[in-house]
RNA sequence: GCGGGAGUCGCCCAGCCUGGUCAAAGGCGUAGGGCUUAGGACCCUAUCUCUUAGGAGUUCGUGGGUUCAAAUCCCACCUCCCGCACCA
């Protein structure tokens, strides 16, 4: 059978929309409210994008099955920067941006040509991933669809950041940023050449010395070698500048004098020295040493300020440098000696000294001198403990030392901070090199806080996280969060109402916009305009603050509206369940988590969140570059789009990658459609005269649902996926053997049963094409507004368990004797025990091993202690082997056994054993119990007969 | 460095949370058989070692430990992967 996929997925996707399915409003019903992170439209998305959004679909739908009224809404993120990036590449005719458009996404020229406009990059987008979710079918309420950068929204986003800076959530403070002195703009990964991120090292400092007036600053990654230092490095043919910096005159590079201009500091060159006039000068230090400047032709003037600090004790190079210089017979360096300041285990008092020798650096140009401090730094900083040198500092070990000495020198005014681009150069698309500005002005959240802080740990205790395994991973990122830059002075967004040159930053408008969506559908349907979107409007609405007719009067709207949306966001509200990617635990979902505890009350805060992993194509990730994108629209039109849904979801565990390739869409398909067509010949007739295999069935089916149904409630897809499409498939393989065997044909009812459960339960996974094999099933509802088959516990027959359990484990037992001995089999005897002792041990034994107790000891003394068993000490071989087998069945089915006490093994073996050994063994099976009067048994097996084990004769 | 994750029978991968159902699912590969003129597709069977009666032995990165019982829990070690920010 070949199927259409995109017309039933048409056919079934319009009558959702007819049905207007998915547009939820409150009402008597429970709810859910699912929500996940919204799109930045700047690609069309592809199938990594989907499984985010396929994992909450299935989510949505399985609790609207369950009878849950599920708000499911989508919103598209607008703000930030990336679109503006791509506008001015594409206006420049950047050919890679271009062929990308064109041959990767295949936008049409026509679009492309209005995309010099940031906006319509996002809205072409916009529009792109919009459909592909209604194709792929999301159940998502249309109605209160909305952009970041609409008036409702930025509405809503003005006073969200107000309310944090009422609530002294929002600091402000300098921050530096990569930035590019043409455009007077900062720089993303977006804005640069080659898609590089300016990497900032802020960890960077300089240190002031005197010379004479003039301030005299080296750079430093260690300021604790500040107690080594023996003199000062120049370079002596470097021409250095005398600059004033906010009024003190410094001596530094001309490089340097440059990258301090960006440091919101007033900068002017006043004049220039050259360095060898330096040389010989003496400099002081934070305690009043005089420290002689030497010559060195390693400092590079583009390197900090051009100045450098020699510790020749634990940096290869100053020791190397100054060994040069006292080989030459330079007269002053000649009595300097290295002053070690750090002891470290493997290396004597010198260090750098040994480090040198032993890698046999010949001179101060020498290119192992780099990788000697590279080695000799992480052994210190790991493994190094200051000494006495270092006064108060003694016996601390180097990286905590370090970072205490760098507080007590800020707080004597010895040390300044001089971020550095860690990855220079780094370039501008404009060309220029972009160089680190610090912003003074910056506005923070205050993550750092730890009161902040004690508040999202609260909310994470009582939350679901999904998978659960990932939930230390939240409570690292609250902990190691600080600081976080809230503003930008580019990109679309919401200006800050309060300073109005900056717009909040794309991650924080996102973080409880989920509130929003209560409201956007008013907003959406004209009921209210962005102008009634007052302060006190949203206090009353979010916050229960302030009362009615404040909202009122502010607002313009009537009692009846505002009451009507208050309503809808109390109905909703909290969000019971967020999904996103793994990528965003350390940013979104834990600001997420944060604002929310920051500005709504404990009643509102989020429920649950879920978390899943990326997909991978074919094994690799996928990426622009590698040119194994594979739009999801075009998937879809390929595949259809239930075939991608479950390829996506039965790749991998929720947080595991999951691996996507073509053959399993294609081998997902041909099970769909063999399927579909199972379920068209299916009829629904009245059952009576069940037989055991068909009790059988049923029960399993009762425990199939069970499984499923705490499989979904977990967020296990795939478990429960591979369940309902596979495992499900051996039981009916068993199913038809049995029925097979028999020759029966009057099984097409309770495979229309089974069948049912099995596509209901599909229906949240593969939405389209359950609903056409459910009406091929004869159902005129739909599957999608039917309900979530239930597990009856009552119609679990314990006793058709274990018939069939002894039943494939004597047939399994039958064969490896044939397997083993290699005879033919020209005739099989079955022995069934019927000794009323060993029934009667057998079951308390069970009994006893039900809790997983399996000592022979205290198996023995229970049974002992029992008049009933006591005649078991009599057999301790049969106790033991019974164990054994008991031992290596499951706790389902000890439990089962114990439930069916009154089976009849022999009846049972006697009625179903010979249709299948006819099958399977080609001969007739007979069977005795053994104290049978008219037994064959020429080799006495029968006596080893033990219950749901019988014995065995083949000759 | 800080943090997170992983190491399973030729390969991929499930099981680990909640110890006993585990010689360990599934897929691929390989071997044999069926179907076919043949090949492909498909179906069946086998696939750690030994075993002429349904059995036994040795396995889940390495080494210890807890337990009547460990792939599963604890400790140490080795190896590999990912994230470290103002960017959506």
């Amino acid at each position: 059978m070949t199927l259409n996929w995109t017309d039933v997925e048409k056919k079934w996707r319009s009558k959702w929309e007819e049905n207007k399915d998915f547009e939820t409003n409150p009402n008597d019903k429970p709810k859910k409210f699912i929500t996940v992170a919204y799109p930045y439209p700047n690609s069309p998305q592809h199938i990594g994008h989907g499984r985010t959004y396929t994992l909450a679909d299935v989510h949505a739908r399985f609790y609207r099955m369950k009878g849950f009224n599920v708000l499911f809404p989508m919103g598209f993120h607008y703000t930030g920067t990336p679109v503006l990036g791509m506008a001015k590449r594409i206006e420049a005719g950047e050919k890679e941006i271009l062929d990308g458009l064109r041959n990767i996404y295949h936008v049409p020229e026509d679009a492309i040509k209005t995309f010099v406009e940031p906006i319509k990059i996002a809205d072409y987008f916009h529009e792109e991933i919009k459909s592909g979710m209604i194709e792929m079918g999301y159940s998502i309420d249309w109605r209160r669809e909305f952009t970041t950068i609409v008036p409702g929204y930025q509405k809503f986003i003005e006073w969200q950041i107000t309310t944090l800076k009422e609530k002294g959530r929002i600091i402000q403070g300098s921050h530096p940023v990569g930035w590019c002195p043409v455009d007077q703009n900062p720089v993303s990964q977006h804005d640069t050449m080659g898609d590089v991120e300016p990497k900032i090292d802020d960890k960077n400092f300089l240190i002031k010395f005197k010379l004479g007036d003039s301030i005299f600053p080296i750079t430093t990654l260690r300021p604790e070698t500040i107690f080594g230092i023996t003199n000062l490095w120049v370079n002596p043919n470097t021409i250095y500048k005398k600059v004033s910096v906010d009024g003190e005159e410094w001596i530094v590079s001309e490089e340097c004098a440059k990258k301090i201009s960006f440091f919101e500091k007033k900068v002017e060159i006043t004049g220039e020295i050259p360095g060898s006039e330096i040389i010989g000068k003496t400099a002081t230090n934070h305690d009043g040493r005089e420290i002689l400047v030497l010559p060195a032709e390693f400092v590079e003037p583009s390197m900090g300020t051009g100045l450098v600090m020699s510790v020749p004790a634990h940096a290869p190079k100053d020791y190397q440098a100054l060994r040069d210089l006292k080989a030459k017979g330079h007269e002053l360096a000649s009595k300097l000696e290295p002053i070690p300041i750090i002891t470290t285990e493997g290396y004597g008092s010198i260090p750098a000294k040994e480090i040198c020798e032993k890698m046999g650096v010949s001179d101060q140009s020498d290119d192992k001198l780099e990788e000697a401090t590279k080695e000799l730094y992480l052994k210190e900083f790991t493994d190094g403990k200051l000494n006495d040198k270092c006064l108060q500092f003694d016996g601390e070990k180097v990286q905590f030392g370090r970072e205490k000495i760098r507080t007590w020198l800020q707080e004597n005014g010895h040390l300044e901070k001089f971020p550095v681009l860690e990855n220079a150069p780094v370039r501008c698309r404009c060309g220029a090199e972009c160089v680190v500005k610090v912003l003074n002005n910056q506005w923070f959240l205050n993550y750092g806080d730890e009161e902040w802080k004690g508040l999202a740990r609260n909310c994470l205790d009582e939350m679901n996280i999904l998978p659960n395994n990932i939930k230390t991973e939240f409570v690292e990122v609250i902990d190691w969060l600080h600081e976080r830059a809230c503003a930008r002075q580019q990109g679309l967004g919401t200006k800050l109402p309060w300073d109005k040159d900056w717009i909040v930053e794309s991650l924080s408008d996102s973080v409880i916009y989920m509130a929003y969506y209560t409201i956007s559908r008013f907003v959406n349907d004209g009921s209210v305009t962005p102008e009634n979107l007052t302060k006190e409007f949203f206090d009353y609405i979010l916050l229960d603050k302030g009362d009615v007719s404040l909202a009122v009067s502010t607002s313009k709207l009537s009692e009846d509206v505002i009451n009507s949306i208050k309503k809808e966001f109390t109905y909703f509200y909290p969000v019971d369940s967020r999904h996103s990617g793994r990528d965003l635990v350390q940013n979104h979902l834990s600001f997420f988590v944060l604002n929310h505890v920051a500005i709504f009350e404990k009643n509102l805060w989020p429920q649950e969140i879920v978390v899943n992993g990326s997909v991978m194509m074919d094994g690799a990730k996928m990426s622009k570059s590698m040119g194994n994108i594979i739009p999801l629209r075009s998937a879809i039109k390929e595949h259809g789009a239930d075939p991608i849904r479950l390829a996506i979801i039965s790749s991998a565990e929720l947080l595991q990658d999951a691996d996507f390739n073509m053959e399993s869409v294609s081998g997902i398909q041909s099970k769909l459609e063999s399927l579909l067509e199972s379920c068209s010949s299916l009829k629904k007739t009245e059952m009576s005269n069940l037989k055991a295999e068909d009790t059988w069935i049923l029960s399993k089916t009762q425990s199939k649902i069970s499984e499923i149904t705490e499989a979904l409630e977990k967020m296990r897809l795939r478990e429960a996926l591979h369940d309902i499409l596979f495992t499900f498939e051996s039981d009916l393989s068993w199913y038809a053997k049995r029925t097979g065997a028999k020759g029966r044909h009057d099984i097409s009812g309770i495979l229309h049963q089974i069948n049912s459960a099995r596509v209901a339960m599909l229906s949240p996974f593969a939405p389209h094409i359950a609903e056409e094999m459910w009406e091929k099933l004869g159902n005129t509802e739909m599957v999608s507004k039917s309900k979530w088959p239930e597990y009856s516990p009552d119609k679990v027959d314990a006793a058709s368990i274990c018939a069939e359990e002894l039943l494939k484990n004597t047939i399994d037992d039958i064969s490896n004797i044939i397997k083993v001995t290699k005879i033919t089999p020209k005739k099989i005897v079955i022995y069934v025990n019927s000794d009323e002792t060993k029934s009667k041990i057998y079951s308390k034994m069970l009994s006893i091993m039900v809790g997983g107790q399996n000592n022979m000891g205290v198996v023995m003394k229970e049974l002992i202690a029992d008049p009933n068993t006591a005649g078991a000490k009599k057999m301790p071989d049969f106790v033991q082997k019974t164990i054994k087998d008991l031992h290596s069945e499951s706790e389902d089915i000890k439990k089962m056994k114990l439930e069916a006490e009154n089976f009849d093994e022999k009846e049972f073996l006697k009625s179903e054993l010979s249709s299948m050994g006819q099958k399977e063994f080609g001969v007739e099976i007979k069977v005795y119990s053994e104290n049978d009067v008219d037994i064959y048994d020429p080799k006495g097996k029968a006596r080893h007969a033990r219950p749901f084990k019988p014995a065995i004769l083949i000759e």
